[in-house]
DNA sequence: ATGAAAGCGCTAACAG
DNA sequence: CTGTTAGCGCTTTCAT
């Protein structure tokens, strides 16, 4: 398999390594190696040069000892959730772009949150970054005791924790209104039963429902942020009246409801228009092309990290808020002819 | 939106806090919260205690920077692969179970996988499991001979790199040996193109294939990892004289291809079966339930953490080499009579 | 522009 | 069993 290697004996190169052999202070070569100013041209060439020849790397566990700012920004995600990531990758970009570090803390099943922010706190981080938090409110205001906390996509809140996310309200309130102009009125709403943020999707589709003169249609049936709840609670839909639409928790449930449209032998969106929420990958593949509420993971993604940046500067953050946007594909359209 | 903070201008409480409000020292402090053995019962008691009232947690950065062992595991990933993340998630209960804490490190358009590591070894992680890694061997040989690199999934290998992973040859004659027995005998492979480990598995197949005295129905399409591929690929398929079986890349691979296979008005598995690699969630969707080659994250994960475990007590590791596990579902099913 | 000295919070020898 | 003494590798005053 691999020959036997020699593991290196040679410890690591050190800042003292590199001031030595440039012949200047460890102090003047750290001045150097993070680019601050008071450095001479040529000493600063001269250190660098050495340090690139030595192959020095800056311990980061000591460089955050040391320093005042860790410029750390920390990050708890869901490794089982598509947009999360696509939430985080967005957010290595906009970190860097505001001269910050990320450290990422999964959630996962053998791993619970407390135990996902604490130990981002352990490391030191300036401020913490919770996409779709689902720690008790008491939780969140203890974490944000200690460092800004800003909670991303749920609306969940606490004490002294900031909320960035999305309107869900109006990213609905679009889904509805999309569908009501393509002429369809017997619109069913498919719930996150319990889902972060389920609540609030569902007032907002009672609302719009109401604005447009369907209170009577107003329809809402127990689903899940998962395939297989779109597709239970599909599967009784379409054993009944068949509804001309059907606005979903999230784009993996609305992928269960086509699904179970299909299977019914109905077509979409000829018989049935289907629309779902996060405009995540899944919407987009080309072979499923789902009418879908854009969360925007890159714009959200800034604004976390400027709302984190603004509170670390005692500044008030803005644009917590975002509206989201309808992407119109292929899984809606104009409402059958019903008799 | 959020209440004025009193930003709590208490720093942080340090071990040094905890040992003078114990009234000990700092270093029997130190005793007592690493569970060190070399501490009276009742010293161990009132310092735990003092430390559980002060809310003292340890700062790893100290920690890290000060001890010879960090007991630290870097873990490289592809956040965009929902594989990669059920791997990290094995991942992090087979290190526990180890005594290992794990530093993630995501890969990504923004992040190239030479940060990404390189970013672990500044944090001090005292060996790298990089999932999939895409470094050319020259720069994986590069990191391992700074710590012990385990490369996971992929065949991937250089000077010095370990690799664990499952026997991909051998999934995919699992595959076309359950496609065969089902009668099936003209089986076309969608590969990978140019993904990792795609060539060890379309080898397999032809391999399988001439085994079982089908060399003259070896077909071998381009493919890819992503639904798109296997959608394109199999829409030619179907455009022309259809086969009995399809063997694909992958699980999302092999999504596009059902899509194309349900597009063309054919029926699975009564008109064609068709099979993935991964036995990821996608594939155990109700709806989809793909038959598939199992790599079994939770094994793959314990073997790594192990594999790294050998390597840092100076000994040879085992079990690199896993056999994967057909997972038959619904997707595959006795040939079709044909003319 | 450069260097000397101090110390971040912790662990690891050693001495008592 | 407990305390003392040194640092880990780096940044940060504060002199020069």
């Amino acid at each position: 398999m691999r020959r036997q290697p020699e593991r290196a004996p040679t410890r690591r190169t050190t800042l003292a390594d590199v001031a030595a052999a440039a012949g200047v202070s460890r102090a003047l070569a750290s001045i150097v190696m993070r680019g601050a100013e008071g450095a001479g041209e040529v000493t600063r060439r001269r250190v660098l040069e050495v340090a690139r020849e030595l192959g020095y790397r800056p311990d980061s566990r000591a460089r955050l000892l040391r320093s005042s700012r860790t410029r750390l920004l920390g990050v708890t995600f869901t490794l089982s959730e598509p947009f999360h990531g696509e939430v985080v990758e967005s957010i290595y970009a906009a970190a860097e772009a505001a001269g910050f570090d990320v450290v990422l803390s999964a959630v996962g099943t053998h791993r619970p949150e407390s135990r996902a922010v604490e130990s981002l706190l352990d490391a030191g981080v300036e401020a913490a970054l919770m996409i779709s938090p689902s720690s008790a409110p008491h939780e969140l205001a203890g974490y944000a005791r200690q460092v800004p906390v800003v909670s991303l996509l749920s609306p969940t809140s606490a004490e002294g924790v900031d909320v960035v996310r999305s309107d869900d309200g109006a990213g609905v309130r679009a889904a509805v209104e999309h569908l009501v102009s393509l002429g369809h009125r017997n619109i069913v709403h498919i719930d996150g039963a319990g889902a972060v943020a389920a609540d609030e999707r569902t007032a907002a589709y009672r609302t719009a429902m109401q604005e447009y003169g369907l209170a009577a249609d107003i329809r809402v049936l127990h689903g899940g942020a998962h395939e297989e709840d779109g597709l239970r609670a599909a599967g009784k839909l379409v054993a009944g009246s068949i509804p001309d639409a059907v606005v979903a928790f999230n784009d993996r449930c609305a992928l269960g409801v086509l699904e179970a449209v299909r299977r019914a032998g109905l077509n979409v969106p000829e018989d049935l228009s289907v629309a779902g929420y996060d405009d995540s990958q899944l919407s987009r593949l080309s072979h499923v092309q789902l009418t879908s509420v854009s969360q925007d993971a890159p714009r959200l993604a800034a604004a976390a990290v400027a709302c984190a940046a603004a509170r670390l500067a005692s500044e008030e953050p803005t644009g917590l808020v975002h509206q989201p946007q309808l992407v119109v594909r292929n899984t809606t359209g104009p409402a059958p002819a019903r008799v």
